[in-house]
DNA sequence: CTTAATGCAAACGATTTGCACTTCA
DNA sequence: TGAAGTGCAAATCGTTTGCATTAAG
């Protein structure tokens, strides 16, 4: 996975030092994370930066395409990761929150069971929920 | 859709007025809806009822199994939904959040793709993008 | 009777917003 | 310079919680 490669900038937002430590530090990441873990992790590399502008730059990336946002259901928080037009699923831990990245996507054919009368599909977004093995393990013994 | 056969109470819940107003309340529902909503039907209706007990009544229905919450992601609110042991997923319109039923489901397969020592599935969720056709047509006049 | 559920209000926490002050193009 | 972005604080809003009271089993 290319964590490393740095992101290409979205065209027509204007660089800023918040937006661009947003997008270096989604760069970094290898699983969708939530604006104030990234905001931590910003502030603790040196930088001052406020929550309002990670939240700001953010939603200017999605906006744009470059930043995809995820709504865990059993989350109260939301989640980031840099579009790097790979198209993946996680599979949600319900016991500690670890989303694990699952190669495979069997939606291809989805799109059939919606005939264009009905519904214009655009995207999808599918979770799977379970046990991580760690929290599998954890549970079976109380 | 069997939207008018009464729910079964789920097993270990005491009978209350809330909670039954709460149930009763969704069994009429064909789409999730928010607690909001619900707590607008049910005192429309006639009951006097409080939010925080629509609330604590979902999440007592969740526990249990009866209810489904699902939080759309590009919604900031959660829904719920009678649990009828349907297998269903739903297409999200992203222009006025409409849920449509989608009746298909693509993921018989898809935990072959995660291996049991690396994850447990006890669950999936699935959401589809995109406008319905009225919203789809709003857009193209803009 | 005795535990669990509710009424109600007040707290919470993630996210958003308002406004004066920068900063980028 | 002028529009767009940020610092900062304060507001918002869905949801949760605390506690005294009420009702279910």
């Amino acid at each position: 996975m290319e964590t490393n490669k740095s992101l290409p900038w979205p065209d027509g937002l204007k660089r800023s030092k918040p937006r661009i430590a947003v997008l270096d530090a989604l760069g970094k990441e290898t699983v969708p994370v939530t604006a104030s873990a990234l905001f931590e992790k910003i502030r603790s590399d040196d930088a001052s930066i406020w929550l309002s502008s990670v939240y700001r730059a953010l939603e200017s990336f999605v906006e744009k395409g470059a930043v995809i946002k995820y709504m865990p259901t059993d989350s109260t928080m939301a989640v980031y990761e840099a579009n790097r037009h790979i198209h993946k699923h996680y599979a949600v831990c319900v016991g500690c929150h670890e989303m694990l990245p699952v190669d495979d996507c069997p939606l291809r054919e989805m799109s059939d069971a919606l005939s264009p009368e009905r519904f214009h599909v655009t995207g999808h977004n599918l979770e799977i929920y379970g046990y991580c093995d760690k929290c599998f393990k954890k549970k079976k013994h109380g």
